[in-house]
RNA sequence: UGCCCGAUGGUGUAAUGGUAGCACAGCAGACUCUGACUCUGUUUGUCUAGGUUCAAAUCCUAGUCGGGCAGCCA
């Protein structure tokens, strides 16, 4: 797909500007997930962020986990992100790391910090930290402890590495404010204890580092030369710069903060999208109607799609809601280009062509792509009776209803024009059935007359044909910010009753070559994708997206 | 009533002191063997008030509104 025509955006000026005054040999970004979650459609806007400044830059881009809380943290998210990230289209190469893999390093410089008096080892609880911390609007205390002599803090600090206390006994701090009107700056703690095993160093420690003195570092080891964050580590940065100034690092990466993505008539924090999966609100964590990627995945979008939608999204500081309608046209316009076409009829209601032969087949061309006949073509089977959508007729229509009606004539896709003849009825008065006359000369979907049809129908045979499951998809929230509650309401009371329905439905023949995880188009009906529920004998469709329509039912 | 950040149509995003543009959405029309695609047209915008300037979305000041910050989470 082509990239959308789009002007730079900041963190673009900002290289610029700095590449142009010599200060990089060459650029090096990285995506810092920390593996303790599914990645969702944020997510994927940093990874197409720093991933493209890379590649825009012939730079180099790193994954790198942000595993510094071993209690959160496993490597069954570690393989899902990984998976997720190579998906979408991100290469990191050989360069994919662990913070845990600065371990080590971290330490030596904690206690560097130690040495030059600027960090210590405080024996305050977490209730006290937070009391002496002050408020947004009085500056804090210091702690009692804060002026311990150097070499006292080195020797707790290697006991606490050593495992002699127990968890929470003492923190490492850093010593800076604690009077500043930032309040990552009134002394952060820096170190704490826990006594867990990590998914990657085991044992070995007990001691973690917190994110403030893991990330920025982290940055420096690996030579990143812009560590885009989003907006909530804006504060942050001030004490970002005060490692990297306070340390002999190898290298002064820059902090650069943007807006994250919100979407509308969805949720996107970590923990309301495991309360959804949680709760059975949703079947998992890929199930097609969560904003994650496997499920987006699952429900048939292409990486290609969901870049073009991070392009289109643009990057900025100010908050954002992005209309969901704009991914929905991501997909589309990769979709048509690629999807071959196919006949499916989701709500079946029975046509006999009475003038048709009993016990006859008539095959005729399909381009799997009208727009690219590259595509190639299939086969479908008409036969004597056949399946149409329920909505394609109307007893009685308005003006302007195009489709199927008491004596209107209308074609069939690739097939014939048929005339209808007769309505059936049950004793409720609900249509059973139709009796249509098909003219013979309109074979191939035209007439040596030339006359006009206004309106073409899909159909499938009533005995040529394979059964589908189709699970249709509407927003999972029935409101734009499902976040913006009422008093006395959560986000789960707008969950949308009708986020999934599932249909049984007829598909043309040729459905049954469908591969899996492969997208078609379900002509005037949507795009489709073959879940992985799918078996031989029980086809199961998720549908993607449906089709833009201008018809409007009056 | 602390500190930080932000404010351009319905939603996003450009314009870097000199014609407010683009996309999505909406609306209207053309085309059509998908009421799709494509094409054409079109509604809607610089938070407010002062100031600087020949000229302000852009610079300055004040205000208003929105977001973030008091984890031993990231």
């Amino acid at each position: 797909m082509a990239m959308a025509e789009t002007s730079k955006n900041f963190i673009y000026e900002i290289i610029d500007e700095e590449l142009a005054a010599g200060k990089h040999p060459s650029i090096v970004t990285r995506f810092p997930p920390e593996p303790n979650g599914y990645l969702h459609i944020g997510h994927a806007k940093s990874i197409c962020l720093n991933h493209g400044i890379a590649r825009d830059y012939q730079g180099r881009f790193h994954l790198r986990f942000d595993d510094t809380n071993p209690t959160k943290e496993d490597t069954e998210y570690v393989d899902s992100i990984k998976e997720d990230v190579a998906w979408l289209g991100a290469d990191w190469g050989k360069n994919l790391f662990f913070a845990s893999d600065y371990f080590e390093q971290l330490y030596q410089w904690a206690l560097h910090l130690i040495d030059a008096g600027k960090a210590f080892v405080c024996e305050l609880s977490a209730e006290e930290v937070r009391e002496y911390r002050g408020t947004l609007k009085t500056p804090g205390r210091e702690s009692p402890y804060r002026h311990r002599p150097v070499e006292e803090n080195r020797r707790l600090f290697e006991a606490m590495r050593a495992g002699e206390f127990a968890d929470g006994a003492k923190v490492l701090r850093a010593k800076i404010d604690m009077a500043h009107p930032n309040m990552n700056m009134r002394d952060p703690v820096l170190y704490r204890i826990q006594h867990a095993h990590h998914h990657r160093t085991g044992n070995a420690w007990c001691i973690y580092p917190m994110y403030d003195f893991a990330h920025g570092q982290s940055d420096a080891i690996e030579g990143i030369t812009h560590s885009i964050c989003t907006l909530e580590f804006e504060e942050h940065r001030p004490l970002y710069n005060w490692f990297i100034e306070n340390l002999p690092v190898p290298h002064h990466p820059r902090q650069i903060e943007f807006a994250r993505l919100n979407l509308t008539h969805t949720v996107m924090s970590k923990r309301k999208l495991l309360q959804l999966v949680k709760e059975g609100h949703v079947t998992g964590w890929d199930d097609p109607r969560m904003p994650t990627i496997s499920g987006l995945r699952r429900r048939g979008y292409t990486p290609a799609a969901i870049r073009e939608f991070c392009s289109r999204v643009g990057v900025a500081k100010r908050n954002n809601t992005i209309d969901l309608a704009l991914l929905e046209f991501c997909l589309r316009q990769d979709l048509e280009a690629l999807a071959p076409r196919r006949m499916a009829v989701l709500d079946p209601l029975k046509v006999t062509i009475t003038n048709f032969p009993e016990g006859t087949v008539e095959r005729f061309p399909g381009p799997n792509n009208p727009g690219d006949p590259a595509m190639g073509e299939r086969e479908v089977p008409l036969t004597r009776e056949i399946y149409i959508e329920r909505e394609d007729f109307l007893e009685d229509p308005p003006k302007k209803f195009f489709r199927l009606a008491p004596g209107v004539e209308v074609r069939l896709r690739y097939a014939c024009y048929i005339t209808c003849t007769e309505v059936m009825k049950d004793a409720a008065g609900n249509i059973t059935e139709l009796r249509a006359a098909f003219d013979p000369e309109s074979r191939g979907g035209g007439t040596p007359d030339n006359r006009r049809v206004k309106g073409t129908i899909h159909w499938v045979s009533a005995t040529e044909n394979v059964p589908l499951e189709v699970r249709l998809y509407e927003n999972l929230f029935t409101v734009p910010d499902p976040d913006d509650v009422e008093e006395g309401r959560t986000f789960l009371d707008y969950i949308n009753p009708a986020s999934l329905t599932v249909v049984q439905a007829v598909g043309e023949p040729a459905l049954r070559d469908a591969a899996p995880g492969e997208r078609l188009q379900f002509e005037r009906k949507g795009y489709f994708a073959l879940d992985p529920d799918s078996r031989p004998e029980r086809l199961v469709f998720n549908r993607s997206v449906d089709l833009r329509s201008s018809y409007k039912p009056e």
